[in-house]
DNA sequence: AGAAATAATTACATTATGCAACATAAACGG
DNA sequence: CCGTTTATGTTGCATAATGTAATTATTTCT
């Protein structure tokens, strides 16, 4: 994907800690995860240099560790962390379909929600990128990749969302010209449409579909046929809708017919 | 990989330490890392005498010396996260007195910076507050204390703060009715005034000074005397700037004389 | 719940690196 | 030609990083 122009392999000296230090924060940007085992595999040390790598850089802040190996240093510690859990390889997957749609330095929306906080992951490839998003984590997550902008738009946070809602997200929405908007959605009923749970996000989703150059609704299999209470409108109007797998026949018919086309993510 | 388009090798003449020089910067500015050994091999000199290159330029500024080898200076590295271990008993002194300032239902506002997150903590104890901030971190973290509404501030993302600023941020902030301020700063200068690192943040302080019911400055002891080249206007509107020691008696009475109260934590 | 497997921890051995002092050799200037 | 300067090499020892192995926790599987 990205050409690799080091000069030097990472494991040719083995006795320099920077250089792993960089290459396991690189991983870990780029998979969420890093193993121990397969970090001391790679570089061709012993485990226990490895542990002590990460148990340096944990005191730094920079990852999180677990049995095994490290995670992701997230502030985030919620009811949202649970969500995230859930389906985690679909929406990698879903989040890699998406970043595949993107180009470098295009502006992006990121809705909120675990799979858009997953494409956000996939999007740490990408280079110059304005990011646009209602999402405290995904901010966070992107403020600190070099070459990216952030735009936080402002307003109420949603507790259970962890993102701003309400009349000044919507009102922040209209300053922006976006090349991609990658939604969310509750749910994606029988008939082929895209809903919500609530009025305040059905209308936010409804505005980026209009107003974005293309957009797209992040969809994981468990949201198939599933009914909440509010259709998005406009909804027809979105490019596509990623989804980790194929979802049954009568959604995909009722889907074509409306517009918007149906990726699945491989 | 790269083509090199040198004339001489610098390896050729092996007594111009200039040409290691040049070499070892535009290894590490492709890499990020150098090692002592492979450099010594690379040159075909000792280690000695590559290590004192090092020194070198390292006493110019050019590079970090790490165990082994070199890598890239980068003064603004993981900046954030750093700094927050700095000083972290004095910070979470200043942010107990500054949630003293506070009753429950109260509006608060909350700049960004590792002190004023401290205060952030110890208001997780009030309750039924509106929390409004310009910090992805203090958002976040309010935002899962059930009875406390948080308003985030939009606008672009400064990397080194993980907050917003600029326009949107500076528009943001007329929508609110604040009843408390806590501000941070670049440093408390030897004639009793705030100062600050950049316009942007001057002119956000100094809006929140002039607009809310009560402003304080949050200043740890490191920031006595330092100079940073912005003042922030209007600053002596403040109500008082919270500490954890006493500063040098010539900016207690500078401080004094201009209005703002001193208030040093315990 | 209990056993097997995997990983973390601890303590110590080994190896690589850092540093300082001194040695060497070429370059320079009179 | 000599003495001086400058860069580099060498050596020995202190220090830091890494490896190893025994022990104790965790997970995982049944």
């Amino acid at each position: 994907m990205t050409a690799d122009i080091r000069m030097t392999d990472p494991r040719s000296t083995r006795a320099l800690a920077p250089r792993r230090h960089g290459e396991i924060l690189r991983r870990l940007a780029a998979d969420g995860t890093v193993g121990i085992t397969e970090l001391a595999d790679f570089f061709d040390v012993s485990r226990q240099t490895i542990r002590r790598d990460l148990k340096l850089l944990a005191d730094r802040g920079q990852l999180d560790l677990v049995h095994g190996g490290a995670t992701l240093f997230e502030p985030t510690e919620a009811a949202f962390t649970a969500r995230r859990e859930e389906n985690a390889d679909a929406k990698a997957a879903i989040g890699r379909a998406a970043a595949d749609l993107v180009r470098d330095g295009m502006v992006v929306f990121l809705d909120s929600g675990t799979t858009t906080l997953a494409a956000a992951h996939a999007l740490l490839e990408c280079k110059n990128l304005t990011i646009c998003t209602t999402s405290l984590s995904i901010a966070l997550l992107m403020c600190r990749q070099s070459l990216t902008r952030v735009h936080m738009l402002g307003g109420e946070i949603d507790r259970d969302e962890e993102a701003s809602i309400g009349v000044d997200a919507l009102e922040a929405i209209n300053h922006f010209r976006v090349d991609v908007a990658f939604l969310g959605g509750g749910g994606l009923s029988p008939d082929g449409e895209v809903t919500d749970f609530t009025r305040n996000g059905a209308e936010q989703r409804s505005r980026m579909v209009a107003t974005a150059g293309k957009a797209y609704f992040l969809l994981d299999s468990s949201k198939f046929g599933r009914l909440t209470p509010l259709r998005i409108p406009r909804f027809e109007l979105a490019a596509g809708v990623v989804v980790d797998r194929r979802p049954p026949e009568a959604i995909c018919e009722a889907l074509e017919r409306k517009g918007p086309a149906l990726i699945v993510a491989a």
